[in-house]
RNA sequence: GGCGCAUUCGUCUAGCGGCCAAGGACACCACCCUCUCAAGGUGGAGACCACGGGUUCGAAUCCCGUAUGCGCUACCA
């Protein structure tokens, strides 16, 4: 019998979906794809002091940019809604109550300068935890005065004092924990919201989760979570803890190293499934060659047992090459219609307003071999735009000529593509080319005078494409401005 | 401090006891191609497999210790 998958994404609302966090949702999606599982998005939503409005929609337009597709999540809904944790309470306060009428939880009504003042000796010690299980024991009658004095209390859950837990995580084998070592940790805030370990937990049951993918950080309180299983008598789900992704300088990921929203990248002129191959090359590999992967070798070839144990530093450099890579292995249409999409949502200054889809289908083989990101085209053919162009004079002056030999040169070819017909990139290759002969000049000499006249840049696309794109007139006035400024 | 995880070229990695005097990719360098820039092609440099002990006929691969890095140690996730 096969086994089921379903696996789930559970971002919390406080900030903007970054590289990490969207790796491991890449993860999971590609792993419930692969076995025919369901993939679910669900929001952990349950700090109210950290929660930033808005982030939902940005976490759900980052999955919806990388194609990334949900069975069950907060705007479609399914089976086992509502996905939003701030909409589930009664299910925390049902698993919290229970726990406490079957005495494996119990109230804490410890102020924090309590908790505060008990962790700060105890760390003094060395090694011990920092609470001090100060009400698990106390008597009715204790905890009934307290209950009067209006203290609000947290639920907390009892850890087992003696023992060992162990998990069999899917990427780092047994792991053993020693119970001793770990505290009687929070489920139930004392505004009523559950902490992550209590909320999670319900969830992942209700939704009868069977993977749990997540950052290597949550592998220390592994052993909470299989107690707290253990305690409601629920069968915990399969765990894999992800190696986590970290900064050039190996410290964590963040931004002061540039930047981690997944949707920056967007904006920076990335390709969706650039992103969704380099993310998943951060972590697993296949063998030791392809790196290259379409989505639908990445569903096939995805596993488990090949995400590595350790960090990985997020290196731009091969971004970018993975990026120039995609954008040569489209379509001239299809890149085309990238550049038009891309400078519709962020105009580039370069470029005054959006071209017609024509003029961004003769630019986009001109550009096609030298973007790294898309953001890279509009300066590259930034000279199509510009009404006047400006440089120095003595930039169209090449090696071993003089003002006088330029001149005569510009004006030639001025002449000549006069009456070229037609005026395309083709013949007035052949017709300059010819023309170098005459004027006897090298070819790189006659081009990069040209270069520079047209498109006022001593680096620019292929001339010829470039002179057809200009246009006849346009590309007359330029060389007898050029000319006449010698 | 305690607990846990990790450790192969600058970076991402292959390697799961002999095929490894360690393979690929990015970046870097050189050459070729070439109208500039790219792209592409060819080649080069770059890792005593963190260190020290074992186990074994044989270890990057298994075990132990040390070091270093990272994470956790909240009424944050």
């Amino acid at each position: 019998m096969s086994e089921r998958f379903r696996v789930r994404f559970a971002p919390s609302p406080t900030g903007e979906p970054h590289v990490g966090n969207i790796r491991t949702a890449i993860f999971d999606w590609l792993l419930a794809r692969q076995n025919g599982g369901e993939f679910i998005v669900r929001i952990e939503d349950t700090d109210r002091a950290r929660a930033i409005d808005g982030t939902t929609e940005l976490i759900i337009e980052a999955l919806k940019w990388l194609g990334i597709e949900w069975d069950e999540g907060p705007d479609i809904g399914g089976r086992y809604a509502p996905y939003k944790q701030s909409e589930r309470l009664p299910l925390y306060h049902k698993a919290a109550n229970r726990l406490i009428a079957e005495h494996c939880a119990y109230k804490c009504y410890c102020s924090t300068e309590r908790l505060a003042a008990v962790r700060k000796s105890r760390s003094k010690q060395g090694g011990a935890i920092g609470y001090d299980r100060h009400c698990r024991d106390i008597s009715d009658d204790e905890r009934q005065r307290l209950e009067l004095n209006g203290e609000t209390p947290v639920v907390r859950f009892k850890m087992p004092l003696h023992g060992e837990t162990t998990v069999n995580d899917l990427i780092r084998g047994e792991v053993t924990f020693d119970n001793r070592l770990v505290d009687d940790f929070v489920m139930l805030k004392s505004d009523g919201f559950p902490t992550y370990h209590l909320a999670h937990l319900v969830d992942d049951h209700e939704m009868e989760i069977t993977h749990v993918l997540r950052g290597e950080e949550w592998l220390p309180s592994v052993p909470r979570h299989l107690q707290l299983y253990r305690a409601l008598k629920w069968q915990p789900p399969h765990f894999a803890h992800l190696p986590i992704i970290l900064a050039p300088d190996r410290s964590k990921l963040s931004k002061r190293h540039g930047a981690t929203a997944l949707l920056d990248y967007r904006q920076m002129g990335y390709l969706p499934h650039t992103m969704v191959n380099f993310l998943t090359l951060l972590g697993w590999s296949l063998d030791d060659k392809t790196e290259l992967f379409s989505r639908e070798a990445l569903i096939e070839h995805f596993s488990i047992e090949r995400i590595s144990k350790s960090g990985a530093i997020f290196n731009t450099d091969k971004l970018d090459w993975m990026n120039g890579h995609y954008i040569r292995e489209m379509s001239a249409e299809r890149l085309a219609e990238a550049l038009l999409e891309f400078w519709n949502a962020y105009p580039p200054p370069e470029i005054p307003a959006l071209p017609s889809r024509e003029v961004a289908l003769q630019i986009a083989p001109l550009v096609q071999e030298r973007l790294k990101t898309l953001r890279d085209a509009a300066p590259l053919v930034a000279f199509l735009f510009k009404p006047e162009i400006e440089y120095d004079a003595s930039e169209l002056i090449q090696r071993r000529m003089d003002a006088a030999s330029t001149r005569r040169c510009l004006e030639a070819a001025r002449d000549q593509l006069a009456t070229l017909d037609p005026f395309e990139a083709e013949p007035i290759e052949a017709l300059l080319r010819s023309m170098v002969e005459n004027l006897d000049v090298k070819a790189g000499q006659l081009f990069g005078s040209l270069r520079v006249a047209t498109t006022g840049q001593r680096v620019a696309p292929p001339l010829f494409q470039s002179i057809e794109a200009l246009g006849r007139e346009r590309t007359l006035n330029l060389v007898q401005a050029a000319s006449e400024r010698l």
